[in-house]
DNA sequence: TAAACAAGTTTACATTATAAACCTAATATT
DNA sequence: AATATTAGGTTTATAATGTAAACTTGTTTA
């Protein structure tokens, strides 16, 4: 009946994250706090979840002399927001 | 850019809970453990927060000599259901 | 009449989300 | 040239939340 809801991806932060990096492919920290409109803490944590199950890589560099954080989708991580939403259609339809 | 999700239904039972009702109109405590594959405890503890946030009214009687709890949405919980539903749709769409 | 069962509820625990506090380096300010 | 401020994050502490185990109350069944 109802499909099994990711629990990585069942969370208002880290699901507008993935919304961000499958839209765009490409993004950094700074245009990640901005987009979901989240502290730089919060935002920290839930990337380092994302990173670490594999949904998405994270690459630290410099822009100018600022430091920069680059986040994009892995394949895995495309798959599991895919699959997510899928699950979440069995809870919305009438 | 992305709506925020009311956190009472952005829960994996408690959404399924209203899924059903939406559905259904009245459910029963043992119909809903069923559909929802969830334990009575923590169907009993969701039930409750649904009901205190006036999105589900819970009507106790008896089905034969065995106690029933129909539950049932309120206008309240249809509109916090679609508005979530709404609010999702900003973290799903391409 | 005692054991098992049905329908829930309560409680305890573990996980999670969140923001405050903190760190480090670079740029302004006096 | 010292000192404050800002930018870009990370760590840590706290509060809220989800979940199932244990419990309760009444009813069948052996």
């Amino acid at each position: 009946m109802f499909k099994k809801l990711d629990p990585l991806l069942h969370s208002e932060l880290r699901l507008a994250v993935m919304s961000v990096l499958v839209n765009l492919e490409e993004a950094d920290f700074v245009y990640l706090r901005e987009a979901t409109g989240a502290t730089a803490g919060n935002l920290s944590v839930q990337i380092d979840k994302l990173t670490k199950a594999g949904y998405i890589t994270v690459e630290k560099g410099f822009k100018g002399k600022k430091p920069q954080t680059i986040c994009r989708l892995t394949p895995t991580g495309l798959k599991a927001f895919e699959d997510y939403v899928e699950a979440l259609k069995t809870y919305l339809a009438k």
